[in-house]
DNA sequence: CGAAAATTTGACATGACTCAACTGGAGTGG
DNA sequence: CCACTCCAGTTGAGTCATGTCAAATTTTCG
């Protein structure tokens, strides 16, 4: 079976919160697809009501957003063994919010919502990992919106550079203005020192 | 047992989602405790490493934190029926990120990680009432940062206004400017109209 | 009733945005 | 492997949304 072996990294995370034996990997397994994406490609669009959660094996998604203006907002960027996915929309079945893209050629494997509840309901020992997994990433965006209220677009530059330094790397600077809350222009100057 | 009584809203609550029968809803209530707090006392200082999940019987809670200049900005509201935490504290077990306040006086239940670890493993089947419930607030949580992103001050204003209503007659509007991420003086522009 | 807290108002300041022009490097096709 | 295009990044001038500060007014509540 192929996809076992895309389904390692998965299982792997999985078993850093909880026991599963093989049998139980396996049906972990049978319910989740395979897909590769393209950079800049989308795997998701705003107004879609297809849902998927989303587990990133390789490569470099985000989660964005069109303001009043047209100008691009990224919520959020997911990098290997991350979760990705408009969750509200997934939960209520409702049309996405949300754009969700590829900033690198990426792979992802996905599960859409009965599909979850499905597995739930035949391993309900996986709720454990779910609900760390969602606790967890609640827990991230507090502090994603303290971030964003408690600093100047200079000091969120600075932060950002030292405290997610693989994501300079990966990420184009224009993309990360939209990260922070501000224009590339004002990112360029800050970079400059002339902010 | 009085405790029976004030936890009915949670057994009713967590019933939403999935069945307990009586003796499963009492093991539930011997976890938790019942706290009152008065109108802008503290739950939880910054900095204070005891955390707590809160679950809100009666009344209206918000978490904040200062920014550089020493000015309130905050994070979220919570009212009957509404968890309210620092959930990546209360994970980790390190100091708290925010502080936890009282808007009106309140009645709470709370619950500390070890009791809900220990709850949680005498009692799996709720493992599926906390995913669900994380899974909305991370739904929540990711509108939130949309709405800080795309609006405009008077947009997000009046978005409020008609959307939560509740909120606006049982939070002061100075309090709400922190909220909606600006001064109590530009609020008081926009309402007159003069923005 | 009086004090403290919340809200309003106005004058002025400023951080970040807009727009347009320019530079440089990365792909692409011939 | 060169030439061309296109996209990312930079720069500068002018503008605007929102902040700051201080004072006046209104509301709340002990």
């Amino acid at each position: 079976m192929y996809y076992i072996c895309f389904m390692d990294r998965l299982i792997t995370h999985i078993r850093k919160t909880i026991n599963l034996d093989d049998s139980e990997a396996a049906i972990v397994s049978s319910y989740f697809e395979y897909e590769t994406v393209k950079k800049k490609k989308h795997l998701v669009e705003e107004g879609q009501t297809v849902h998927k959660q989303y587990y990133i094996l390789k490569g470099c998604l985000r989660i964005y957003t069109l303001n009043t203006k047209g100008n691009e907002q990224t919520l959020q960027f997911g990098i290997e063994n991350w979760w990705i996915a408009d969750y509200l929309g997934f939960l209520g079945q409702t049309p996405s919010n949300y754009f969700i893209q590829a900033v690198e050629n990426s792979e992802v494997i996905s599960i859409d919502k009965n599909s979850l509840d499905e597995l739930l309901s035949q391993l309900p020992k996986l709720e454990k990992y779910f609900r760390l997994t969602f606790q967890k990433s609640l827990g991230a965006a507090q502090m994603r919106i303290k971030y964003l209220f408690t600093m100047t677009a200079e000091e969120s530059y600075h932060h950002f550079n030292k405290n997610f330094p693989e994501f300079v790397q990966r990420v184009p600077q224009y993309m990360l203005a939209t990260y922070l809350d501000f224009t590339p222009e004002f990112m360029s100057k800050i970079r400059a020192g002339k902010a």
